[in-house]
DNA sequence: GCACTATATAACCATATAGTTATATAGTCA
DNA sequence: TGACTATATAACTATATGGTTATATAGTGC
């Protein structure tokens, strides 16, 4: 990456930014299975025909998706498995996170069941004299 | 990632966009070989000291980035080299689609040459007769 | 040709954000 | 303390884009 110039870092930006939109990474995780049409896309995504049309025009566009026409249907698929790579590598950072996360909530229930065991305490203190 | 569910996405799809900014990716990049400040870093980018500190924000809240201040200098650097990894896929692609463009670009100039030799091969014609 | 279905596109709105300038904050050194 | 340097943030503008609805385009079957 050392000898990017301006113009191949905007390209790179630009590949990343396909793939940043939870609506074209649904897209892209319902074709792992093999593809699908628009209208399959569509009830699968939840979201209008016209939105699913335009994000899949822009993974078009990025090569990221192939498309082919199949009487008046349009089917779409992965163009290239390596996004997957990505996705993973990203998951795999997210996942790390996530972990994470979920000590750092524990940590906070642990100190709320002894803030509470406190509280009891007190009460019982003041309760007694 | 078959089993990601809509705030996962949201959450993978943030990622991405974190990288999806030629700015970023260049102070990413100038990280490369180690840590920097945010002076230099803002010399390397090329923009305003405040746009740097705002994208440099952003990556530590992804923690793209490991924050430590010396003295009144703070120093950035990577906090996980697996986005390397990330950006190197991603070149792998520019890279092969490059080569595609390359392989178009001449395939134009060779018709461009045909097309002149054509030309002149009328031209010749037409002196003739 | 006509109706019907599937997909793409145009026009528009609302929101997010990269960039700027000006200012606030924090550390250093006298 | 006050001057100076380094970084962060606030306020703002301009632009990009995700979403919508309405419409255009293209294929199928009659």
């Amino acid at each position: 990456m050392s000898a990017l110039n301006d113009r191949s870092l905007e390209y790179v930006a630009k590949y990343f930014k396909a793939l940043a939109e939870p609506m074209r990474l649904k897209v892209l995780n319902a074709l792992r299975d093999g593809e699908k049409n628009v209208g399959q896309l569509t009830e699968i995504s939840g979201c209008t025909q016209a939105n699913v049309s335009k994000h899949l025009s822009l993974l078009s566009q990025y090569d990221l998706v192939k498309r082919e026409s199949r009487g008046n249907c349009v089917f779409y698929s992965i163009a290239d498995p390596s996004i997957y790579e990505l996705c993973e590598l990203v998951c795999g950072q997210i996942a790390k996170r996530m972990i994470a996360e979920d000590d750092i909530k524990q940590m906070f229930i642990e100190a709320e069941k002894l803030q509470t065991q406190h509280l009891q305490l007190i009460g019982k203190e003041l309760k007694a004299g």
